[in-house]
DNA sequence: ACTAAGGGTTATAGTAACTATAAGGTCAAT
DNA sequence: ATTGACCTTATAGTTACTATAACCCTTAGT
């Protein structure tokens, strides 16, 4: 019945987490202060483990740490409702979108600049020329 | 031939740029410290104005201040090639389609992750399983 | 047993691009 | 003279880390 437990640099190993990052994410909380060796070493669980996963999951699907602490605990009660969650996580799809939609005009516009420019003096540079004057470009 | 001047107020309420982020663009060397009224006031210069929207503009297309400041001491020797320009044009063209790549990618999960869910109990949901468990995913 | 490499520990400061707060001075109008 | 809207400075907070320093622990090799 021995748990196995993990030091902080093998969890990073592990899970692509860094291990300061780890620490860190015990500072502010996101994960519960880990167990100790008698020397001072930092455990960690499979439980632990799981818990860095979901973060590093929800990460990569660009919710903040804020947002991840709250996943957490709504996940963690496990008779309630999902209907938390889903919200959640649609509301970071909209968060996604509208970055998205941000971006997409940004390239349009980085695209038309590369396009108009012909290579001659700064004084003639069309590109210079559209970001200093031209108020336009909404 | 009297140059008309801005307060800090007007000049932000003419660019869109606040007037805290007017101050630190010159505290950080981007805009040049402007001159004063016998009061104290900052005075700005068409000059400035100018330079100011080159930086709006600028952040619209997802430049970054460093950035900027180097597009803006290419822009300011107006004999030289504008080589270096297009290649920051370029090169940030880059980078924002790389954002849209990880960004198009969250929004195909977060779909499937809207899809997946049915609204029962935490213990059921999809969406909490798929983000604790089930390493695939990449 | 000694030592060196490669872990681990803490605390503090730095990053980007602002935003917020405090505590005060100035200007125009009533 | 006083109000309200402006201006000034300095300092701290934000997000999610990263970097640095200065030190302790473990393990393998000599």
């Amino acid at each position: 019945m021995s748990e196995k437990s993990y030091t902080v640099g093998r969890l990073a190993a592990d899970t692509g987490i860094k291990a300061v990052t780890i620490r860190y994410y015990e500072k502010i909380g996101l994960l519960p202060e880990a167990s100790r060796s008698e020397s001072g070493y930092r455990l960690y669980s499979e439980a632990d483990y799981s818990r860095l996963l979901f973060i590093r999951r929800s990460r990569g699907l660009g919710f903040s740490l804020d947002d991840i602490r709250e996943l957490l605990s709504l996940a963690d009660r496990q008779q309630d409702s999902c209907a938390g969650v889903e919200a959640k996580v649609e509301q970071q799809l909209e968060q996604v979108r509208s970055r998205l939609k941000d971006l997409r005009a940004m390239e349009h516009e980085l695209e038309r600049l590369t396009a108009c420019c012909e290579g001659g003096a700064i004084m003639d540079c069309r590109i210079v020329e559209t970001l200093s004057g031209e108020t336009a470009a909404r």
